[in-house]
Parts: C-alpha cells; sequence; structure tokens
DNA sequence: AGCACGCCGACT
DNA sequence: GTCGGCGTGCTC
C-alpha cells in the first residue's frame, strides 16, 4: 500500500481542509473519507477532525503550500464514521451557515470521555404517568398516523407538520409513527427543547420501547454520551431522544425525525455554531429519506408557511382529549387599581382557586423584584456599568443586579445623580408577585419557578414535582411554567403582564407573544373546567385578541400579512453581522466598513440596513453593532462574507463579528 | 479557536 | 531581579 494523502477539516474556525499523510508503513486499516481521525495542529495534539479525501501521494511531496506534511495520528472505531447522509448533513450545514466545515465537526462526535464527570439523573418526581394499554387513537390522530405511515412505507423523505393544541394527543402520534419505523427495522430520532425532557416525557417513551430508546441530556457523563453513540451506531438503540444536539446521533437506517414543540427557539443554538436544529432535521430526513414530524400548537409561522406552500403535509388535531379549552378573558388594567401587578378581579379568582382545593399558575414574564431602580425626583435609572441595560432589584438577597453579565452591587440609598433618596421600583417581577401573593393570600402555598429558584442541579424538576404533588396552591414563575408539563389540578392560569413583550424590537416580538399566552393558557384546565385571566393594557390588540379566542390560524393569517408587507421572514431571508469591540469608536468604523464592502459586492442580491447600533448597545463592556441582510444569497457569496468577516477582524483590532443565519432575536 | 512567543509593570 | 499581563502570529 502506498502513503495515503489525506485531506481533513479540523475543528478550528480557517477556511478549507488541511492534508496529512498515512505513510505507507501502517499496519491499521486506512481512512476513508467520512471517517474521523486524530491529527496533530500546530502545538495542538490529537485533535479530532473529519476526512473529506484520500489519494494517493504523488512522488515525494514532503509539504502543502509550504507547510510540512504531518502525519494522522490515528483513525477512530467504524462506529465514529460518518455515513453518507450525516456527511452531507456536515457538508450542507457548513455551507449554509458559512462555516468551515471542521467547526461542525464536533458536533458528529461524543465529548472524550472523563473529561467532566456530572452527577446521574436527579431523582425522578412522582408523575401520574398514562395507561398505555388503554390508548385508542382518535380519528384525527389516526389520519395523521396514517398519512406518515404511507410516507414511511414509499421509503421517500417527506415532511408533515401537526398541528395540535395543547392536550390533543400529538406525543401518541409521534409514538404511533416511531413504532412503525422500528417494525420496518428504522430507527428513530424524537428532538425536544430542553426545558420539555422530563422525566415525565421520558418515562413515557421508554414504557412504549424499552430498551431500544436512549437519552441524551445536557447533565450526561462524557462517557455516557459515548456509549449511547456506540450503541446507537450498532443498532442497538433504535431510538435516541434528546435536545437539538441528538441530531446529529448515528442511529442506523432512520426512518423518523420528530421535532416536538417545533415552534421553540432553543433549537436555535445561540453561539458558534449557529445553527438551526428544526430546519436541519429537514435537512438530515432529505438526505436519509426520513419521515419528518414537526408538532406544535403554535407552530413557527415559517412552518406553517411552508405548510401552506405544499412543502409539508399538515396534519390537523383540533381537539382537545377528555376536556375542553380552557375560557380565556381579559382584565383591562386601563384605569383600574392594580397596586403590586395585580387587579382586584385576578386576586379575587386566585382566592377562590385556592379556597376551592385546586391549583394556579401565575405567569410573569421577568424574574426579580423590580425591573429597575428609577429616582423618583430626577428619573435617573440606576444601570449596570457594563452594559446599557437597568439593573434589576432583587430582595432575597437583597441586591442589584444585572441580568445580562451578572454584575452586582448593593441596593443605592440614594440616587448616583441628584442624591435624592426616594426611588420607584418600576416594573414588577416574578418575586414581587410571590411576595405580594404571600401577604394577600397567606393561606395560599407558594412556589416560585424561574432562574433564581432552579439554580441549583435539580431543583426545577424538584419544584415542579412538589407542584404536581399538591405540594403548593400557587405555582409563580417566568416562561419555565408554561412549558409543557401536565398538572391535572391547575384550574387557574393568570398571566400578570399579557403585552408584556408585543413592543419589543423584534419583528418575531408579537409572535412569541402569541405562542407564550398560548401555551401558558393551555395548562389551565386540562382535567375538569379550567379559566384563564390575561392582565392586559392592551384589551383590542390584534395578537391578545387572537389569544383570547386561541385562534392560531386567524393568528397567522394576520402576522404573515404583516411579515409580507414589511419583507421579513418567512417571505424574506434573513441574516445579521454581529459586530463588537470594547471602543465604540472602533465597532462603529469596523461596522460602516463592513456595510459598505457588503453593499458595494452583494447589493443586487440583498438589502444591506444598517449598520446600527444593537438593541443592547453595550454588553459587558463591549459595544454592539449590527448590520442586517435581507435576501437570499447563494453558497459562494456567504463564503466570501466570511472571508470579508474574517478580513475584518484582522483590520481593526479586538472587533469580534459574528455571521448568523436566519437570526432568531434580532439583539 | 487555542497555544506559545515576546516584550513591559508590581511582587518575593 | 522574575512572575505574568495580553498583543500577534501560526496552524497541513
Amino acid at each position: 500500500m502506498p502513503t495515503l494523502l489525506v485531506d481533513v477539516a479540523v475543528p478550528v474556525p480557517l477556511p478549507g481542509t488541511f492534508t496529512y499523510r498515512w505513510p505507507a508503513d501502517r499496519d491499521d486499516p486506512p481512512p476513508g473519507s467520512g471517517d474521523l481521525v486524530r491529527v496533530p495542529f500546530g502545538r495542538r495534539r490529537g485533535l479530532v477532525g473529519l476526512v473529506t479525501d484520500v489519494r494517493e501521494l504523488p512522488e515525494d511531496v514532503t509539504e502543502v503550500d509550504g507547510a510540512p506534511l504531518r502525519d494522522v495520528t490515528d483513525r477512530l472505531p467504524g462506529s465514529y464514521r460518518l455515513a453518507p447522509d450525516r456527511m452531507r448533513l456536515a457538508a450542507w450545514m457548513a455551507g449554509y451557515y458559512a462555516l468551515p466545515l471542521g467547526e461542525v465537526v464536533p458536533l458528529f462526535h461524543p465529548p472524550r470521555p472523563g473529561t467532566r464527570r456530572r452527577r446521574a439523573r436527579a431523582e425522578h418526581p412522582a408523575y401520574p404517568l398514562q395507561d398505555p394499554t388503554s390508548i385508542t387513537l382518535t380519528e384525527a390522530q389516526r389520519e395523521v398516523v396514517a398519512r406518515a405511515e404511507a410516507q414511511l412505507a414509499s421509503g421517500g423523505f417527506g415532511s408533515i407538520l401537526l398541528h395540535g393544541v395543547t392536550g390533543s394527543g400529538k406525543t401518541e402520534v409521534y409514538l404511533h409513527v416511531i413504532a412503525r419505523a422500528l417494525e420496518q427495522g428504522r430507527s428513530a430520532i424524537y428532538l425536544l427543547p430542553e426545558i420539555a425532557l422530563t422525566p415525565q416525557t421520558l418515562g413515557r417513551i421508554t414504557e412504549r420501547f424499552g430498551d431500544s430508546v436512549a437519552a441524551i441530556h445536557s447533565d450526561l457523563a462524557a462517557g455516557e454520551r459515548s456509549r449511547v453513540h456506540e450503541a446507537a451506531a450498532r443498532g442497538e438503540v433504535r431510538v435516541v431522544v434528546g435536545p437539538r444536539s441528538a441530531l446529529f446521533a448515528p442511529v442506523r437506517d432512520l426512518g423518523v425525525i420528530v421535532v416536538d414543540e417545533e415552534h421553540e427557539s432553543s433549537y436555535k443554538q445561540d453561539d458558534k455554531p449557529r445553527y438551526h436544529a428544526r430546519d436541519l432535521a429537514l435537512v438530515r430526513g432529505r438526505e436519509a429519506e426520513a419521515v419528518v414530524l414537526l408538532g406544535s400548537a403554535t407552530p413557527d409561522l415559517a412552518s406553517w408557511h411552508r405548510a401552506a406552500e405544499g412543502r409539508h403535509q399538515l396534519g390537523v388535531l383540533p381537539d382537545r382529549l377528555g376536556g375542553a379549552m380552557p375560557a380565556v378573558e381579559l382584565i383591562d388594567l386601563r384605569g383600574q387599581a392594580a397596586p403590586d401587578g395585580f387587579s382586584e378581579p385576578l386576586l379575587e379568582a386566585v382566592a377562590e382557586t385556592v379556597a376551592a382545593g385546586r391549583q394556579v399558575i401565575l405567569y410573569h414574564n421577568r424574574r426579580g423584584f423590580a425591573r429597575q431602580l428609577q429616582c423618583r425626583d430626577c428619573g435617573e435609572i440606576v444601570m449596570c456599568p457594563h452594559c446599557d441595560i437597568g439593573l434589576t432589584v432583587h430582595l432575597r438577597p437583597r441586591r442589584l443586579l444585572c441580568h445580562y453579565c451578572g454584575f452586582e452591587r448593593e441596593v443605592l440609598d440614594a440616587c448616583p445623580a441628584c442624591r435624592s433618596p426616594a426611588f420607584l421600583p418600576g416594573g414588577g417581577g416574578t418575586e414581587r408577585t410571590e411576595l405580594v401573593l404571600q401577604a394577600s393570600i397567606p393561606e395560599a402555598r407558594v412556589l416560585r419557578l424561574d432562574h433564581d429558584t432552579t439554580r441549583r442541579r435539580g431543583s426545577h424538576a424538584r419544584i415542579l414535582g412538589a407542584f404536581a404533588a399538591g405540594e403548593a396552591d400557587v405555582l409563580v414563575g417566568t416562561q419555565m411554567v408554561a412549558k409543557g408539563h401536565h398538572f391535572p389540578g391547575v384550574a387557574l392560569v393568570g398571566v400578570l403582564a399579557a403585552d408584556d413583550g408585543l413592543s419589543l424590537p423584534d419583528y418575531r416580538a408579537t409572535e412569541r407573544a402569541f405562542q407564550l399566552l398560548t401555551q401558558v393558557a393551555g395548562r389551565a384546565g386540562r382535567t375538569g373546567a379550567g379559566r384563564v385571566l390575561l392582565q392586559t393594557w392592551q384589551p383590542e390588540h390584534p395578537i391578545i385578541l387572537a389569544a383570547v379566542d386561541q385562534d392560531y390560524r386567524g393568528f397567522a393569517h394576520l402576522e404573515l400579512a404583516q411579515r409580507r408587507l414589511a419583507g421579513y421572514p418567512p417571505f424574506r431571508r434573513l441574516l445579521r453581522l454581529g459586530l463588537s469591540a470594547p471602543r465604540q469608536a472602533t465597532v462603529e468604523r469596523a461596522a460602516s466598513q463592513l456595510a459598505g464592502a457588503v453593499g458595494r459586492e452583494l447589493a443586487d442580491h440583498c438589502e444591506v440596513l444598517g449598520p446600527a447600533p444593537a438593541v443592547f448597545a453595550r454588553l459587558q463592556n463591549r459595544h454592539r453593532q449590527q448590520v442586517l441582510l435581507k435576501g437570499e444569497l447563494s453558497r459562494a457569496q456567504k463564503d466570501w462574507l466570511a472571508r470579508c468577516c474574517r478580513a475584518l477582524r484582522d483590520a481593526h483590532r479586538g472587533v469580534d463579528v459574528v455571521i448568523d443565519v436566519d437570526p432568531v432575536g434580532l439583539y
């Protein structure tokens, strides 16, 4: 066997691949395209890279572009090899997100065992499990399952958007389709947002498929991850359940990919590599000729639009199983006395529900006691010294803190600007809601679920478990209370500020607000009558009204019309160039140079908006600017953009540039 | 992105 | 005198 030249995509932010040697005299079999290999790189050793090409060494080549050729250290076992579907997924991903191929490679192989060992699972709280023998599908469920089966039987790629209200039995549909795929000897990947990956959900899946299921979750030790990975590659694990990273699992003969709660923004990774797992699920499904099932009560408008265009089949589960949808009522805050954020009707409803022995969920999308501390006399707001953000008031412990960089300081007793001792604690938060509730309804047992009460590992599950077990009457919390937990005892859901978030400077603000209101409303009355009260300052706002009617289609129609007019996704694509630097002048100069270059090069292909300061113009002592590109760019154009950003970094000291394709939040 | 080399401030 | 700050240069 001759000495071989091996092209390797190495996990570094450098364009292209690097060429290594596989000497002729090695005993072990040489790598092929798709294999993972360990290579030295600069002063580093043992980087895991992906082989993209292997060819015979022509004559006595000893260097490439002036750099001496080095040898591949070793080839990882065959179970780590990227089969063609994952190989094409990696290539698609790198091209679409303007990343060097090597930068996506770590997603495709598990971390090395023993790096940081974490405790196994938290103890499972006692959730009521559904009896699987009692399951009969409804007509609507059967229809969706039949559609998926037909697609599965055809052996080709197909995608189905499953629109089903909370409690309509989407999970049962997923499980049936997965069962069918397993019967055909194929495998499945089941994606969930991290927050929904509860023992309850897992229990239900494991109960159905037993040993062939493996879960990947964030507190799984590295060694454990490798085991799951290898078992999947061997075909022993046939169902992999997990958050977005589970999409890359090397399951064999992939038949179905389920993306539950497909609208969830946590499917978009917020740091490099910035990919969207739902979009990639469709790519992997296409490459593996699998069926992709996207499910949500409030589909992402992009998915909904694709379904309308016929690019997804649409499946609908219109009815809630075993109960009606809860009645949603508005409480107009205008002209109402609502001390500490509670209107009289809301407080009364809570008291009545608790007195009746039922449970309450109160949703307030802000943690802490007060959003900001503002001087009563001069209006000065106490700011974070490192960010352009007001500090949030917390009572336990009594501190001011920055939710963006973690800066902390004591609560001031005088205004830093005018020395006035009087402050207005502006805007409520979950901490205040909890305290007010305890003061107003002393007999109510209150639990709080937010970032502050779930810092410790397992506390999230513990609080939810305690509430499910009836150890508290009221659960107060942020978004965490809205996501997929079944609480049969809940008869009332209250939203303190329903229009919160509607006016954020982001084209998706209304979509997110509607999704949240719908989800949180869905927590009420899963069994028996339920009631939802939304406090609002804008009772005529079309989005609020759509939430009251639980009218997703109406909302989608309205919002899509707006998007079309404004030229936003899904009608036009967005690409965000985010720049930051310690000095404002530097970042401004770099941003305008970048916008200028892009304007000259890509003027015919996209519209350039900006440069403009980011919504949070300074975070952690870095000044931020952004440039938005509207329009569809080709691979070649994105590559040019990546090179351009690279050059910009080199030209401006301290400037960091990120390319965010299909950004989810325009901050 | 790492990781090392290199050239200027406050410590035993 | 050195320990170490992070500027910059390179990686098949």
